[in-house]
RNA sequence: GCGCCGUUAGCUCAAUUGGAUAGAGCGUUGGUCUACGGAACCAAAGGCUAGGGAUUCGAGUUCCUUACGGCGCACCA
């Protein structure tokens, strides 16, 4: 039930709409004051009366029901308590109900959104920085989903441009097929890097012709072309499977090559396009942007005028209603610009365009720089968190059964929930010790908790479920059932906000809630049967929703650890 | 120089989008266990929310301004 909209609905207050009422109530700073608040002082000047007057007449009028226990006024907020029984029964039996469904709805349906997120570029291995833009992207892939919308998980492959070029030359001069084969696409990398330290103008203009030779169809230049891509494919799969990310579509850069042509027009018909310093450009001045340049003076497109025709492209084969796009703040300016030409072209679903923002990683001892060697590669963060699981497994708890499983589950956990504990826009400055951290608000804890609340619910497979009756419920208990109660609410606000840590901190708050009632409460030996139920049927909601909320992070629930 | 973003406890971060006494974790100090998993729980100390101004009944949150830091600013992606 939606309890605000219920406390709007029963309230009457002269010239205030019902949605006013229902947008002004707000969660007091203490239960024990109430669990909604009505904030009167906004209407003092319509109402020509003091907001405490206001809130007593309000309380006055206002009658109890089975939904809203007690309404009190206290210095001009209008305070409503729950009905305890009333929230529990109706909380944790649909959480029971819907299980693996609790906290889905069906806002979203028949509405797409497109996500493009993680973008591989062909033939560059992932490294830190990589993490962020993969499991947003991928959680909120799943939320929008959990949500009801169809979303489209787009990975826009770095797939051309002329270090393609430069990549077939290192390899024609230094490479193998032996090395590349088993050195995958470190051995690649190792090339590319090689070709930009050693370069000459001979070899550049070498990595032109073989760019171009790409282009034209060369079977030799597309074959080895080829073969990098499917190294690069089958390498990012592999991480893409251990955090639990996938996608709908792998449409790259070279694919919308064909497409470029229609979309010039398009600004051309517009009188959009005019000549800079030799390159076609869309001017932007009057919005205070550097021009967007389509075409460089030698007729090339650049990545602008691909993402032009992606955003297109997208519009027609999905009709998404929004489109995001997970990339680093870094990009801000280019996004503005992008989004600033597809409203000038009039095309009216550029307001549908979104730009998911993050902040950016660096090391200790500054940012990242592959050619000097200072960088960090995810898949040895993955590994190095997954054995330090499995070393701390092997000591708590040596006889447990499946334990590469469970240490696979802690391990890539921790490193997924550690990318998505924080506001997104939040710099990060990497650290071994940081991402390993297994102690405090982390996913460790939180699996924790889930572990320990299915080892009770094992020992009570006997006792029947509650089913509403009375009971006497304590504030730990009703802590637990609001806790389960606003998981719902969290999932929309973590899609409306485009911001998974807000489920990661529900996540958190709700196993140390779990946590102070599973010290403060016995569940298995309860002081009366009715009791045992309730508690059981209490533990299996938290379960439920932690088990919900973790999966949406792409974060497994081991049962035990 | 211009634009965007950030600044909250020693450290890393929250704060229901303008509401009541700004909360967690880590670290520090001191406690809890013959009951369901101690990877737990409780408590203490720690704050002029970077500085200044404005709007408002009410500001960490909005606006202006200063400082510090990050990012970006024409043919790379």
């Amino acid at each position: 039930m939606d309890h605000k909209a219920y406390i709007a609905e029963r309230l009457k207050i002269e010239g205030v709409t019902k949605e006013e009422i229902a947008d002004s109530l707000a969660v007091p700073p203490d239960t024990s004051l109430g669990d909604y608040a009505l904030p009167c002082f906004k209407f003092a000047k319509l109402l020509r009366r003091s907001p405490v007057a206001i809130a007593e007449g309000l309380a006055a009028d206002f009658k109890t029901d089975g939904v809203i226990s007690s309404v009190s006024a206290v210095n001009g907020y209008l305070n409503f308590k729950i009905d305890r029984t009333g929230l529990a029964e109706e909380v944790i039996l649909k959480a029971l109900r819907e299980k693996c469904a609790y906290g889905a709805s069906d806002m979203g349906a028949g509405k797409t959104v497109c996500i493009d997120y993680s973008s591989v570029n062909i033939a560059k291995p992932f490294h830190i920085g990589h993490l962020s833009t993969t499991v947003l992207g991928g959680a909120l892939y799943r939320i929008f989903n959990f949500l009801g919308y169809r979303a489209v998980g787009i990975n826009h492959l770095g797939d051309y441009g002329t270090q393609f070029g430069k990549l077939i030359a290192a390899y024609k001069r230094w490479g193998d097929r032996e090395e590349v084969e088993n050195g995958g696409i470190h051995a690649i990398n190792d090339l590319y890097v090689r070709f930009n330290n050693e370069a000459t103008e001979e070899m550049e203009a070498e990595a032109r012709e073989y760019f171009r030779l790409i282009e034209s169809g060369d079977s030799e230049a597309n074959e080895l072309f080829n073969r990098f891509k499917s190294i690069t494919l089958a390498y990012v799969e592999k991480i893409y499977s251990r955090l639990n990310v996938q996608f709908d579509s792998y449409c790259g850069e070279s694919f919308y090559i064909d497409k470029i042509p229609a979309v010039i027009d398009a600004l051309k018909e517009k009188n959009l396009l005019k000549e800079s310093r030799g390159a076609q450009v869309v001017d932007l001045d009057a919005y205070g942007m550097p021009p967007f340049i389509v075409l460089r003076s030698d007729g090339a497109s650049l990545y602008a005028t691909r993402d032009l025709a992606a955003a297109f492209y997208r519009k027609k084969t999905y009709d998404f209603d929004k489109c995001l796009y997970v990339v680093a703040y870094q990009q801000n300016l280019h996004f503005n610009q992008l989004f600033k030409v597809i409203e000038l072209m009039g095309e009216p679903w550029a307001k549908d365009m979104v730009h998911v923002a993050y902040g950016m990683v660096s090391l200790e001892d500054g940012a990242m720089s592959t050619r000097k060697g200072k960088v960090v590669w995810l898949e040895d963060v993955i590994s190095r968190s997954v054995e330090k699981a499995a070393a701390i497994l092997a000591e708590k708890n040596p006889e447990l059964a499946g334990r590469d499983d469970i240490a696979e589950q802690v391990g890539v956990g921790a490193v997924v929930f550690g990318a998505l504990y924080n506001n997104k826009i939040k710099d990060i400055v990497f650290s071994y010790d940081k991402a390993l951290n297994f102690d405090g608000e982390t996913s460790v804890y939180v699996q924790y908790t889930c572990a320990r609340a299915a080892s009770v619910l094992a020992k009570l497979k006997d006792t029947p479920l509650w089913n509403g009756e009375e009971v006497g419920m304590n504030a730990r208990e009703f802590e637990l059932v609001k806790a389960v109660s606003d998981f719902p609410d969290t999932v929309k606000a973590a899609a409306k906000n485009y911001e998974p840590s807000m489920i990661a901190r529900w996540c958190v708050d709700a196993a140390q809630t779990f946590n102070k009632f599973y010290i403060d409460c016995r569940i298995v030996n309860a002081e009366t049967e009715t009791l045992r139920r309730f508690r059981k049927a209490l533990t299996e909601a938290t379960l439920t929703a932690l088990t919900n909320a973790l999966t949406l992070l792409g974060i497994g629930v081991p049962e035990k650890m």
